[in-house]
DNA sequence: CATGAATGAGAATTCATTCAT
DNA sequence: TATGAATGAATTCTCATTCAT
């Protein structure tokens, strides 16, 4: 009903679509229903309509995620949370991740322009909050010593890779569920502190 | 000297610094002291550029990776030589590869057309390459048993992935030396069978 | 005053002097005093400001001939009145005339897209339109047995071509008022059916 | 083999298909199997390669039909012939006549130039010639008094109208054998003087 | 005679953005 | 808030023509 929402929808599944310089807001205003100049009126800018639509979507990522991570039992299990979350949040809010594994590179993330800086700047705050767990990981004991920051930029990587991967392979990507728990498998191996009680036992 | 090469050349810089979008052909002919007219001789569309660019890319890549993952002692090994031949190839053809992980997906690679095919092909064949190896081994007790195609899709989208991260982050980014440690170290930890002299005692 | 109505009359001077092909967009703009850009606003590629300007004048032409041709006593007359309004529309939307004759056949008339079927048929419904004047003379005894479709076709092909004539001759082309007087006639007598009184005769 | 015969041969086709402005030198070339620097070495310009054609294409023509009109019985027996041997020849040299109605009067008869002027003549010897057969038959008696130049004009838009109108309607304009029957007995009926004195004899 | 690389002047379109209403 | 006419700069691409070889 809330034009500004019909034009943040039809933003969404045009840019996931055909990407965000393919989609001409002409496009858009006449998806969404509304006079091209209401966009304006609202957006100022066709970047800060992609820039509102990823801001918007990290900031529920992150509103979710945080918590969750602090509710598991160790830092090991709250990396598996992370990836658990990971591959639900992009099934619910596919479009809106195709947008972003799409076009965010592009042109958007210069961080000469304020809204580049922001996303930046949620950038930095996911790998962080991933570092924390790992850190958290190796001092309870969950997880074996390595350097925090570049596993946390691995597991980051891998995620982010494997969504553009999908969109790029469309059908021919394997199934999510599957893809999920060897994930988690994969993770959970390079991960995990060795048992020492059962090697150092008779 | 070559003005094919010049273009070439001149549109590698240009992608890479801002993106295929946003680089004209008028940039790309000023850069290369020729005439625009010139560009559209050699390559006949602006998009045939970046495609010639990717697939000669793709095609030396492919060219020395399949005799060094050949001369392996074991399919660990080989995805091992994989791993570091792709840190070695991204370092030493940089701006190729940012124009690769910048720009390949967004309006590529729909496979409607002739070009955008052509790179899927060949991204099915490096999966592909990745899979045999794995499945390689399996068979020679290297490898832990896994599905080797999720197992493919997992680590070339960390691959790929890492590279964005690296492009988005900037200076920011983990070294390349110790991140290409960690990477091994985290893929041999997932994939590498249990020792099996555990096994063979009483 | 209106700026779509200023478009119109600058392509129509312009395509009229100097063909459609030898016109371009830049100099419609510049004579009708707007913005290039508001050409496409309107008509979206150039081939539609031409089939817009030739659909609206056959429509108009079709529209007025056709009660003209129903007031007609008789077929013979229809057809005359056909021509005589042939002659009396091409002087008073002369530039239109021209470029009808002159740009329509080259490169429009392809029946593979929209604008040129939506030709096609009008230039059917003119020829049906004769084709049934014929018809109605030949029943009500004021034009001989003969083939209309073929009579049509000549008749129709007569004026089209004489109008091309015209244009290519300029100066030299005979005066309007002698050349109508002389089609009419010309036309007359090869369609008059035999004069009756012989027959009548005992 | 001549390569300048391959380029007119070449040029000839494409012109016919595609129309004068829509083909392009490189497309001669190519179809000519010749370099496209050949073409201008040839013919200098563009626009000459269709001056050249129908050039040649009139001069064969007004060759053929001036004698065959002196061979005519009469001025009416002239004209039916120049009848004929239009649709004779406009069948056998089809695609250079449809150079001609095609691309003629778009931009080449521009009398401002020499070529313009070279086929303006041309128009105006063919009308002459017709006009000339008019008038012997108004003075042997087979033809009725008329207007000349008037009366040359219509049969001669006439011939060049059903041209065009053939191309244009392409499959659904009339079999070419049952038109010519048709035009000759439109023209004749027109033409012929009345034979009075049969009719007043008893 | 023959080639085809090279040019450069347009051409049609696109499109984000502005602004009067 | 809402419209859509209007702008004008930018962009990809075309093409006749020239020229060194």
């Amino acid at each position: 009903m809330d034009r500004k929402q019909a034009i943040l929808q039809a933003a969404i599944d045009l840019f996931a679509e055909h990407g965000f310089n393919s989609t001409s807001t002409a496009a858009v205003a006449k998806k969404a229903g509304v006079a091209e100049g209401l966009i304006f009126h609202y957006f100022k800018t066709k970047k800060k309509i992609i820039t509102h639509i990823l801001h918007r979507m990290i900031d529920d990522y992150m509103q979710e995620i945080v918590p969750l991570t602090q509710k598991a039992s160790n830092g090991l299990g709250a990396i598996e949370t992370i990836i658990r979350h990971h591959f639900r949040f992009s099934q619910h809010r596919q479009k809106e991740f195709v947008v972003l594994v799409r076009d965010l590179p592009s042109e958007l993330m210069h961080a000469t322009n304020a809204d580049g800086q922001a996303l930046s700047e949620r950038q930095g705050a996911y790998l962080a909050l991933m570092e924390n767990c790992i850190e958290r990981g190796m001092h309870d004991g969950s997880i074996k010593a390595t350097q925090a920051p570049e596993t946390a930029f691995i597991i980051h990587g891998m995620l982010d890779g494997m969504c553009r991967l999908t969109v790029k392979l469309g059908s021919r990507a394997p199934q999510t569920e599957q893809l999920e728990a060897q994930v988690i498998d994969f993770c959970r191996r390079s991960l995990a502190a060795e048992k020492q009680e059962s090697r150092g036992k008779p």
